[in-house]
DNA sequence: AATGAATGAGCTTTCATTCAT
DNA sequence: GATGAATGAAAGCTCATTCAT
């Protein structure tokens, strides 16, 4: 809220009003979206689930797709700085890698809608034009894949690792954590404590930064 | 079409045509909701790809969501019939992770829709209430976690491999192994030959199982 | 009814059938259209009035636009095609422009909404897109001015009439006829029979042509 | 403007002005709704046109219906005057009708969208309850058509025409004269400047003269 | 058994009107 | 008085399902 208070302080009341509004539904909207996703959340959904009526929401965003392009747009662009502070940060691409495992507990954690959605997004794509055409998606699939393979390519000119193709190492990462995590997160759904959610998705990011790195097999 | 026969003697002749219709609906709708989804297939488009009225559809299932169930069942149900036969030939881990992702690679190859449908599923789960209930697909999930549970134990006990916790690796196997591969398929889509794409498709699973067992690092 | 079936023979019975209910339904929002406008109809409108359901109407017409412009495009084909019979009938300007008002009393009295709709079509246009691009309406307008300019032009040539502007006339007939007969309509609207309503047209149609034609100013 | 202070001298200064905004907003209204049609105007787009908020101008408005009916009732009232004024100076009914194009001429170049209004009045009407009941439109109706029935009547008998229906010739000359100026302005809408656009007027008003007095039978 | 015309619940979206500021 | 954010009734349209043939 601070921050938010501090990036728009050039902006008079009302406006900073009507963008903590617009947040409000897109939180409200992504946690629909998140579960229900795209075709199964009804604008009366949003509208009853952020307390405004169906019109409002028209005030603040064109229609239902927009919405949806909105969220998605903001967390990948969110996704992609962190993986940029991550790339600079880090030496060795094993650090690379566990550093930014470490950072996706936390998303999971924290906001766990942004998680479920990008989640889904290759599936929804289909089915929504705006989110196919969206520049923001198209960039942050191109710089994430640029990042990667550049910190990959280094790891195998300095023999940390095997010569690998690059691409597949790539493909094989980003399907195989969203995914992981998500089935930790709803196998033991019912009975667990927040607590133990996360020591469980950090035990899990452990397991796999072990495998990718060392295999599993007896050394 | 032989086996079909075979399997089904003892039915006369109007209930093994009765059931053929069925298996070609199931095909078609199977293929309609691989590529649009459960939302973005229309009962119509169904109706329309088998040659059916939409009346008639109605005349071999109950309704929408039930066609969507039964291939989800099948489709699983051999799935888990292969892991079985592939559990019981293959001695070693490895060698288990190796056949079964030679089956995998020729099931992608040979009947893609039934693939994307597995894809989905996780993300289908919440739209349809028939599959979420599904006893079909719920002893899928316990079944295939047994049999690579046990066999992660036995490998474990050879000292085939090191200690890991084999919820751990199931998930990952699983969660990697059908991503990974979609995204072979979709990325190099429009430039391939079948041939290619299965060169292509052999390969990543020989780079899955190379990972798994023994990582990335260099030895 | 008897041209109707003799014009499809060739059509199966359920074609015909479709066609006698596009019908129906033409005629119905035709009704409608005429005095509500296009605005002022709501689909539900048509509905009720055709005794279908409100989904029925999309099977027979893409959306309520089209409606209208198939019922717009048949009027103006009509009144075109009779307006080239007349054309061709008529020696003198004054033939013509009898006959044709003949017509129209005709055409008024016979088919209230269809002239109720051409009546308004100039203003509709503006809010109806397809109506603006109908290439039948477009085409209407520039056979019908065709035809009538030929006939000054014959007119004048064979001293019927003094050299006016073609143009001029044109404009002055078509905007004088139907608003003319429009009036006669709603004035005296709830006191008449439907024979006195004819008897009155008639009695305009003369009135319009003999003004026309020598003037009111005492000779 | 003066003239508008000379008229309500006796209003105190906020009076005069809360209607000098009225005035405002019904020019701005009488514009959009000439183009665009009622239904075609949104309340936003005369609020945003007259640089009002959209809740003010409920403070100097019932509803939009209101607004609507005002102006044509400020319309009609003028162009009941004019008619007046214009009947006491002339003497003959070719003079009236003269002078009264002179003036219709001069009314469609200053205010276009009154006389847009005006023509489209007929059809809005069936949309509009409050149009079809405003008693200014009423009597309008009847007083001008009880002017030009005197004028028609005194011309016969004093021999300047032939015996005609004075109703007919009200009717005929009031659904002329309309349309067909406003055919003129479309017409030749994009190439035509201001002074052509009049001079084309005033061609055309001497064309309807002539015609209804003389006709253009060969004499 | 096969059909597809008919249906209406349910969806997204618009916009005149209200009302707290 | 002036405002425009909030509203929800009402519109056009879709599509799974029914049912008479």
């Amino acid at each position: 809220m601070l921050i938010f208070l501090e990036k728009n302080k050039n902006l008079t009341r009302k406006e900073r009003e009507r963008l903590l509004k617009r947040f409000e539904i897109l939180d409200v909207a992504a946690n629909l979206f998140a579960t229900k996703g795209f075709d199964g959340t009804k604008l009366e959904d949003i509208a009853e689930a952020s307390e405004f009526g169906k019109g409002t929401l028209y005030n603040y965003f064109e229609n239902k797709e927009d919405i949806y392009v909105e969220i998605i747009n903001r967390i990948t662009d969110d996704y992609l700085s962190e993986l940029k502070k991550i790339s600079t940060k880090s030496k060795t691409l094993c650090e690379f890698i566990s550093q930014l495992i470490d950072y996706l507990v936390e998303f999971v954690a924290v906001d766990r809608s942004a998680f479920l959605m990008l989640l889904r997004l290759r599936t929804e794509m289909n089915a929504i034009e705006k989110v196919r055409k969206s520049k923001v998606i198209k960039n942050y699939r191109i710089e994430a894949t640029k990042i990667f393979k550049s910190k990959i390519n280094l790891a195998i000119k300095n023999k940390e690792i095997e010569k690998i193709n690059p691409d597949h190492f790539v493909i094989l990462f980003r399907n195989l954590t969203f995914p992981y995590f998500h089935s930790i997160l709803i196998m033991k759904n019912k009975s667990r404590s927040v607590l133990q959610t996360k020591k469980d998705l950090v035990e899990a990011g452990n397991f796999i930064v072990a495998t990718l790195f060392n295999g599993i097999s007896k050394r």
